[in-house]
DNA sequence: TATGGATTGCTATGATCAACAACAATCGCT
DNA sequence: AGCGATTGTTGTTGATCATAGCAATCCATA
């Protein structure tokens, strides 16, 4: 069947994106993990107490879808809240947090480097500032 | 706030795809077409006859999910289908179809033109042969 | 030619996800 | 003191996707 779609760059960016999310979240299920929580555990990992709208911004999830994400992570013991004012509140990693942030990080780190190596040598440093400069 | 998510590649590749695809999106919605529905035109421009079960393999929307997307397009007049024997059947593009899917090939083009124009020049070439080692 | 496995189109359903509007409480600047 | 902006939250909606199941039909082979 001919198709001229995967000669379409950004055809073949969803493709692409699609399919690596579909084995890092393979991946990530082994331990109950979705990729939402572990850019919030390993986010919150190098920023201790920042706040959920400043974590929402950051990965562009709007505040309203923070709260239940949230919930499940507290609700599992990986997170902690404590109050910054009357109306903020800090999120912070739990001791538990912390090891599942671990697990969570070997798993990507693994991932990250096998999707590297997917791609051919000449092409592959190109890969991460050509993406960068399609959304930053 | 420290963020360590852009530096790998496959969050970049998701959030570059993400991005890509509101804007395409943004873009067909003016004619009222959906980025499945572009495919699926675009996909029948070159290929009539083709049946459900075969564009659903090649773009890897399950049968079930099929249904509804072609029936939409089919009530707006953009497709037709046509008996092969008993149990399948051959679609293929309307005039009417036929001019929408010009129009939107157009938005298509230009959007992944300016897409590529957005990659630095040395980066440009190595981005579709790199996406492509990831799924195909 | 009969038959069993595969294929096709479809219904129905449930899970997940993100967008949106609205709200009370609080903050911070003037 | 007052006012606009921010925060956390509720509730709802629409879109997307996976899954299971079903009847009809096909195709290859015994």
């Amino acid at each position: 069947m001919r198709d001229p779609l995967p000669s379409y760059p950004g055809y073949s960016l969803r493709r692409a994106a699609n399919a690596t999310a579909a084995d890092l979240s393979a991946r990530l299920g082994a331990i109950g993990m979705k990729q939402v929580d572990a850019s919030i555990l390993l986010l919150l990992a190098d920023n201790p107490e920042v706040t959920a709208s400043a974590l929402g911004r950051q990965l562009d999830i709007q505040r309203a879808n923070m709260v239940p994400l949230l919930k499940r992570l507290e609700d599992a013991g990986l997170i902690a809240r404590t109050p910054i004012d009357g109306k903020s509140q800090g999120l912070a990693l739990t001791e538990e947090g912390r090891e599942t942030m671990t697990k969570a990080r070997v798993i990507i780190d693994r991932f990250e480097s096998e999707l590297l190596a997917r791609v051919p040598a000449e092409h592959r440093d190109h890969l991460l500032p050509a993406l960068d400069a399609l959304w930053r």
